[in-house]
DNA sequence: CTTTGGATCGAGATCGAGTATCATCACGGC
DNA sequence: GCCGTGATGATACTCGATCTCGATCCAAAG
């Protein structure tokens, strides 16, 4: 395999090297298409006897999350949860079922956080704007993707 | 001290029963009067030498939670915060270094929900919007009320 | 191709938030 | 006041996440 998948590059170009653990994790991350968890992480790796250790895969999504590649969303049971997205600024929709997940633009929020900081009085310099529900297929009650 | 604050008087309202450790918890958290972990409650108990258990708080803590009284928010290091609120569908605005928030409505998020359903395809029964920045008194650099 | 330095790795210890257990206690209806 | 049941708190435990440190690997230079 010579062509290099979005998580190889993203740790190519943020200056980092691309060793074997790493590629590793960049495959199984983008196999599960979708939000996931350190946990899941860490077990597809121990299933597949990758033989990589539970620190480098917290390094690595730490990494990732630096880069921009993966941000972290906090899931409504309070569990952690990773999403793969692109470099500019928008929001999920995570399904609570298989964990698929799209990727939807800012929407006028950026406005309308602007609004309640002039309402407030608050000087607001983040915001989190996340969607919980079922996907189409999850809706129909196929099979979900992982 | 016969006047019952919110928080007393939401235990009661649930059916449960206003005992010690649970008044005094409600003192604690009125007296934060903004966003505040677990752990801070702990520790304002371990310090005031309250002689309340842990299990009690995280007991009280879900309870409040189950009530409508308190709504779980995560803070953007990954940890998980409590905030006083009201029953109405809402959101908060969190001062990342005082913790004091600030409910605000639904400003036609869920309009904006049931749009980004009819896009995606998702059947979208959940979502939140949280908001962090400095509260104005942080702001003018004065110190924070906890 | 070999050397070499620093980044990276893996195993295990550790930490800390949160939960489970269970004997004892106390709230509040009677 | 009594008593039953919900509540308490000490302790042990689970599990996600971090820290440590010697060993290893990558990649650039010679």
């Amino acid at each position: 395999m010579d062509t290099l998948t979005t998580f190889e590059t993203a740790f190519e170009a943020a200056g980092h090297r691309l060793t074997r653990p790493r590629r590793a994790l960049a495959e199984l991350i983008e196999a599960r298409d979708g939000a996931f968890s350190a946990a899941d992480l860490v077990a597809d790796a121990r299933d597949r006897r990758l033989g990589i250790g539970r620190a480098t895969i917290f390094r690595a999504i730490e990494l990732l999350e630096e880069i921009g590649a993966l941000e972290r969303i906090d899931l409504p049971t309070g569990e952690h949860a990773y999403v793969p997205c692109g470099p500019t600024h928008h929001h999920h929709v995570v399904c609570r079922r298989c964990s698929r997940s799209v990727e939807i633009g800012d929407l006028g929020l950026g406005a309308l956080a602007r609004e309640i900081a002039r309402k407030t009085g608050y000087r607001i310099d983040e915001h989190r704007f996340e969607l919980f529900g079922l996907c189409p297929d999850c809706q129909r009650g196929a099979a979900p993707a992982s």
